[in-house]
RNA sequence: GCCACCGUAGCUCAGUGGCAGAGCAGCUGUUUCGUAAACAGCAGGUCUCCGGUUCAAAUCCGGACGGUGGCUCCA
């Protein structure tokens, strides 16, 4: 279920990968410095799948810039440089390095009792902690890809840098395979494919950030809801609405207006009362909870709801369906007694699998995060909480890495990556615990000794938000839904007008039986037809001309190309109706 | 929000100071067709918006809004 872990050979590629961009990264620093020898080096370190460089400049790097400095760093592979490692005293380094103040912090921020080594190929010295390959010589393939700022150590106080990014590999034909993975995903744009398949979109006076729902984009998120909803009521939810504003008093007594003000729009006033729009669903499952007394023998509530929530986004990082400002979460909220949590965890992983599953989603990678430093809560909580969360994961075999201290500050949280069709991970589902909410609203319940206690609290989200969710199922399918998702299942096509009355009555029949099919009735020829369903990526392409007709059938191609010939109308619909039922 | 780039028809894009353009999509007609684009005609624009320079601005300058790639943050 979660993604395997490396064997030695994956492991010794990962390292070659890992010396050739970090190198490769020296050759871009020694390029530009070659070309601009005021700009001033920062940091180069390998990323991913290649390599970036900060530098600051007097002017922005241009693409002109990067053919000429990729143009330079090919001339230092020819002359096969080696990387030569050298350690020096702290003041030798600050010397080494006098006129670069990027290089002076780093310098100054190292403990005395480190060693600094610097790296060195031809006449370009580096600060540098090492891993390279054994010469310039070494680089196989690169290219430089983009140009982009980045504050000086992630940090918007401190100066922007110009950032370009590379990628780099052990063979040409490693670069060329990713190179056109990255084609890949471009065709997959969710953004492109949202308009090309008339699925949603946004528009400059609606506002940035906020989504319009297309028929057949809705469509697609009413078959998810009511699965979502189908499955949650088996599963012992109550479903619950909220609303989409509350009063000024209910964020404060939240913690909201304290701790995530900067998210939340500006109050609209009403008859002289603050009203917010919600963040987030949780103050209203609270009281909802809250509404009675609620006895040990309740628990473990859990409360759900497709609640749209408003979260003010700075707009340099909105994007498409990934990244809004109004956005629809499937959230909900388990109140429970300690006892009961592992069993709630392992109820929610197995429930979280399971739906993430149905969306041909087979790889995983789980997140745990523990106890930052500056935390509410008792530490014996935390630490009954984590270890549920541990247990739970333990008890399903699921492999998890650690994100020490990386838990909000009111509680530890798993988080989990989906991996898609290509290759590419995306978070979506995350339980977290919250020791503040219970607190601040002063939950209880009472226990079989008579006395009142404060439950657990646990939110949690599978798809995260169905945006996002819908956003990467797109890419995911690259815009091909599985049957069961799919806006429009099968395109009626009549060969001519004669035979537009016989694509009607079929039409009407798959109807009956529950499925979503048109019939194509432009005055067009059954190729434009085809190339359009095709375009469409609708799986079924039902050609009707006079034999059809005659035998009461229909030709069928898939759109693979696949061409079925003619099929009789109810296995037609017993084979669609096994492709729903299988999620295929 | 910050840095860079961009904004011309529904979409993709030409047009570097002198009459606003193409392909696709749309509409009308002709055609009635066998597995990815029939043919013809028509229509479609405050060149994102506001201001400035100029005899003259899609084009040059400033600002706003929107988008793209990053940074920070995150569902």
């Amino acid at each position: 279920m979660p993604v395997k872990s490396n064997t030695p050979e994956e492991e010794a590629l990962a390292d070659r990968r890992f010396r050739i961009r970090h190198s490769a990264a020296h050759l871009l620093a020694d390029a530009v410095l070659e070309i601009f020898p005021e700009a001033k080096y920062a940091i180069g370190p390998p990323v991913e799948t290649g390599f970036y460089y900060d530098f600051d400049i007097s002017r922005p790097f241009t693409p002109d810039d990067l053919v000429e400095l990729e143009a330079v760093m090919k001339l230092r592979v020819g002359e096969a440089h080696p990387f030569e490692m050298s350690s020096v005293t702290k003041d030798e380094a600050r010397e080494l390095f006098r006129d670069q103040p990027y290089k002076q912090e780093i310098i100054d921020e190292l403990e005395l009792s480190e060693t600094i080594t610097t790296c060195k190929h031809g006449n370009f010295l580096d600060l540098c902690r090492g891993r390279h390959v054994e010469a310039t010589s070494d680089i196989p393939a690169f290219k430089l890809l983009n140009v982009a700022g980045a504050y000086w150590r992630g940090d918007e106080s401190k100066p922007m840098l110009q950032r370009i990014y590379g990628t780099a590999w052990e063979s040409k034909e490693s670069m060329e395979a990713h190179l056109s993975q990255l084609e890949e995903a471009g065709k997959r744009d969710h953004r492109i494919l949202g308009r090309d398949l008339d699925l949603f979109s946004h528009h400059d006076q609606v506002g940035s950030g906020l989504i319009l729902w297309h028929p057949k984009g809705a469509m697609v998120r009413s078959i998810m809801e009511n699965h979502w909803r189908e499955q949650h009521i088996n599963r012992g939810y109550q479903l619950v609405y909220s609303p989409h504003i509350g009063k000024s008093s209910l964020w404060e007594t939240s913690g909201h207006l304290d701790f995530y003000r900067d998210s939340m729009y500006e109050a609209m006033d009403v008859e002289g009362q603050e009203y917010y729009a919600k963040p987030m669903n949780c103050p209203f499952h609270v009281h909802i909870y809250d509404s009675e007394k609620r006895s040990y023998r309740e628990l473990p509530i859990r409360y759900t709801e497709l609640g749209t929530v408003y979260r003010y986004e700075r707009s340099g990082v909105l994007h498409g369906m990934l990244r809004v400002r109004g956005f629809t979460q499937d959230d909900a909220h388990i109140f429970c007694m300690p006892d009961q949590i592992e069993d709630e965890i392992v109820g929610v992983l197995d429930f979280a699998f399971d739906l993430l599953s149905a969306y041909g989603f087979q790889e995983y990678e789980v997140f745990l995060s523990t106890r930052p430093e500056k935390a509410v809560g008792e530490l014996d909580q935390w630490d009954l909480a984590t270890n549920s969360l541990k247990n739970a994961l333990e008890r399903r075999d699921v492999l998890y890495s650690m994100d020490e201290g990386g838990g909000a500050f009111y509680g530890p949280k798993l988080d989990i990556k989906v991996r898609d069709a290509i290759g590419r991970s995306w978070q979506c589902s995350t339980i977290q615990f919250d020791f503040n909410l219970p607190e601040r609203f002063d939950l209880k319940y009472v226990g079989s000794d008579g006395q009142q206690h404060r439950p657990f609290m646990v939110h949690r989200a599978l798809f995260g938000s169905l945006e996002r969710f819908f956003g990467v199922l797109i890419e995911h399918y690259g815009g091909a839904f599985p049957m069961w998702l799919a806006p429009t299942q099968a395109i009626l096509i009549p060969i001519s007008d004669r035979h537009i009355e016989y694509a009607n009555e079929v039409q009407r029949e798959l109807s009956s039986d529950g499925l979503r099919v048109d019939v194509d009735i432009r005055n067009e020829r059954m190729n434009q037809k085809i190339r359009l369903a095709q375009m469409q990526k609708i799986p079924y392409m039902l050609i009707v001309g006079d034999k059809e007709k005659e035998l009461g059938g229909v030709a069928v191609r898939l759109r693979s190309g696949e061409d079925l010939g003619i099929i009789k109308i109810s296995d037609l619909v017993a084979r669609i109706k096994s492709e729903i039922g299988n999620r295929e």
